[in-house]
DNA sequence: ATACCGACCTGTCAGC
DNA sequence: TGCTGACAGGTCGGTA
């Protein structure tokens, strides 16, 4: 589900509502798949603390816990459905909810992710996820993270070692605003093209935190809030219609296993 | 290194 | 009213 600007808008939306807060207990479902660490392990890291701040690293949100001796990190990955929610504690848990932290407020922390693709972790050393962040990276910088990359542009923007946080539709949509196809090899795109998309790509994920992120069909934040960027999407999720720039027909193919859309005619 | 592919899961929707 | 297949904001590991 979530990329940058929806993991973005949760991450702003918990730090308002939990930080400072106290985790009291946790609940954690049998399912075991969304954890990447012990059940146990998580448990132990987050019953207790206190709740410094929640801040994002790519598409992962991280929970700074306080601790005298050795701070920890929560992190959580919401996979494609995941989603992590603040709810009154006599809110109904809907299905497939796996992880409940009760908090000293009253209020309850909830993991909820239907198809499990999400991981929880807890670490104590500083938590990389590697790549660069896509709105700090300069235009230098970001050229040289594709340089002499046979790989289609679209590929070298997916992999999170490079950048991180960039996903579908994002990557889709800023490559539509620069006018480079998809399947374009990354070392054949020249300086000016790759300045245009280091703009576009900045502006597009700017402008779609700014509207809350794209809810396509189950994507909410911290309040069960949707956002809006759906409707400024000019190729994504259109193939068939027209192009709002040309009217050719948008094009779907399929890259890396992904979806993919373009305009034949604007992008080249 | 780099590419493609299936696997991991559940849910929804279109078409028959 | 089914059933079947395609598809979905992500990542990982195996294979050429």
């Amino acid at each position: 589900m979530p990329e940058l600007p929806e993991v973005e808008t949760i991450v702003r939306g918990l730090d308002k509502r939990v930080a400072g807060d106290t985790v009291e207990s946790v609940w954690i479902g049998s399912k075991p798949q969304p954890l990447k660490s012990p059940a146990s392990v998580i448990a132990r890291a987050l019953e207790g603390k206190r709740i410094a701040r929640v801040r994002r690293a790519g598409k992962h949100i991280v929970f700074e816990l306080e601790a005298e001796a050795h701070p920890a990190q929560w992190i959580v990955h919401l996979g494609m459905t995941g989603r992590m929610v603040v709810s009154e504690s006599a809110a109904e848990v809907v299905k497939h909810t796996h992880l409940i932290a009760k908090l000293a407020s009253g209020r309850e922390l909830r993991f909820i992710d239907p198809r499990m693709f999400g991981k929880l972790s807890v670490v104590t050393a500083g938590f990389d996820p590697g790549g660069v962040e896509p709105l700090e990276v300069t235009e230098e910088r970001f050229i040289a993270l594709f340089h002499g990359r046979k790989t289609p542009i679209k590929c070298a923007l997916l992999n999170q070692k490079l950048l991180r946080g960039v996903g579908n539709i994002y990557a889709d949509e800023s490559l539509f605003r620069a006018g480079i196809r998809p399947r374009r090899r990354a070392s054949t795109i020249t300086r000016a093209q790759f300045s245009k998309l280091h703009r576009a790509l900045r502006e597009v994920l700017r402008k779609a935190i700014a509207l809350g992120g794209s809810s396509i069909s189950d994507y909410v934040d911290a309040d069960g809030s949707e956002g809006f960027f759906q409707f400024q999407h000019r190729v994504y999720g259109r193939e068939g219609e027209p192009c709002l720039v040309c009217k050719s027909p948008i094009r779907r193919i399929v890259l890396a296993g992904r979806s993919s859309h373009y305009c034949a005619t604007c992008q080249r």
